[in-house]
DNA sequence: GCCTGTCTGTGCATTAGCGCACAGAACTCG
DNA sequence: CGAGTTCTGTGCGCTAATGCACAGACAGGC
């Protein structure tokens, strides 16, 4: 595993002492994947374990009947995704996809597995971060069914800038829409609001946000509680 | 454990071979419920995972800070609760509930973690029945961005009614719809649509189905697919 | 048996969000 | 540079869902 600058890697992995870390190193992969790739596809069998670094997100897709792809959670270099929380070789139930590239380790989930028991600091740690996943999951649930599509716009589009650590997503309108669940017409309203009072920049293909603490204020607070439970149980979410 | 008629026992459990649940037996307790108990609340350590058994459901509840609890996933016999996905003793995010109350097995999470390591049946189901619980709140978040509230209700009561083996539901329209996260009125003349086309009728406190496979037909298929994927990774919900 | 509190069913006005349609803007490629 | 394609912004009509209000129904206690 290279040594690389700190913001260009996994939070998670950097929670755990250096001997720790050094005893993953060896089984770590460092891959490519540009925004678009599939990490998983529902049905087909997971056998590595991601950790997104640098800017890198993703999020976990779930695949409607009436033909949507609705989003469940983002995940970026505060996480990892596959296998975190079964820890076996089991059929993937969601999709996975990439939605901003970068540089990405990753372990096979034998050596994972292996490490989590022989090392009590590697399991103890993805065990804490699957805790977290399920308040992230738990709070989504919620979130989708009492907030309104703006606050729950506002807070992806906080999460995310958060996630990758600069403000511009690169996303059509289109994307967004059908990744929230929503009508396109509307998503696009709720995105002109915000213009309007200057919160972000729209361009083709593209949103930059301009003041993420007015935003933030215009979303709900589930993000917070996530933080909360991240911060209760791993120490923060970077 | 006392050995009691089939449907009295709790499905996870059943799945073990004779001699792993005998391993579990010894560490397991059985204790009583009544609708209304709570399991877990936020913020406390979980130091007990429960097995429901018998016609006893129970849901995870999101505190919301508009002072409604939603209700996230529903649990019967076919699962477990706490302790499930992460597996140390941990603070609570969620609050969980005895919708239906009844009797329990459960067992310290210092015994059910001794025993996933040391028996690997054990761990292999607790995995796959993770790796469930995933599934369901995946398809919760992306039902409840897409679908209406009627899919949604008959939905839930569908799943209900099945978990329970038996067609009524004790709760107030009130309850049912707080936890929904809906508006009381609503869900009423929801109810109002479901009984004028004869699938369930309305008393005082509570809910009877009486045509589940109408209703099925009125709900969403997020529980089908659900169900497929408690087939492919454990055979089966019961 | 009546009184009290809670629960249900429904009317009404209002907002949130959908879906379609279309025009103009912005990229892409030859 | 021009043609074709995709994306964005917005008008319009409509349905889903909210929130409040209130009357009648039901249950439990005394």
């Amino acid at each position: 595993m290279d040594v690389m600058a700190l913001n260009n890697d996994n939070a998670l992995l950097e929670r755990l002492e250096a001997h720790d870390r050094d005893a993953l190193s060896s089984a770590l992969e460092e891959v490519r994947f540009e925004s678009g790739a599939v990490l998983y596809e529902p049905g087909t069998n997971i056998d590595y374990c991601y950790f997104p670094t640098g800017s890198a997100i993703c999020s976990y897709f779930v695949e409607m009947d009436e033909g949507v792809a609705v989003e469940t959670i983002l995940i970026g270099r505060e996480g990892a995704l596959g296998g975190v929380v079964s820890h076996g070789n089991l059929p993937a139930f969601a999709r996975s996809n990439v939605l901003h590239g970068g540089l990405f380790q990753r372990i096979a989930l034998r050596d994972l597995d292996r490490l989590k028991r022989d090392n009590p600091a590697v399991g103890h740690l993805m065990n804490r971060y699957s805790d977290c996943v399920m308040a992230q999951v738990f709070q989504s649930i919620a979130c989708n069914a009492v907030h309104t599509i703006e606050q729950r716009a506002a807070k992806w589009l906080v999460a995310a800038v958060a996630r990758m650590g600069r403000p511009s997503v690169t996303m059509t309108q289109e994307q967004l829409a059908s990744m929230m669940g929503v009508g396109r017409s509307y998503a696009s309203r709720v995105l002109q609001r915000f213009k309007r009072d200057g919160l972000l920049r729209t361009r083709r293909g593209g949103i930059e946000v301009l003041d993420r603490d007015g935003l933030a204020k215009r979303a709900c607070s589930c993000n917070d509680h996530v933080d909360a439970h991240f911060e209760r149980v791993l120490g923060g979410l970077y």
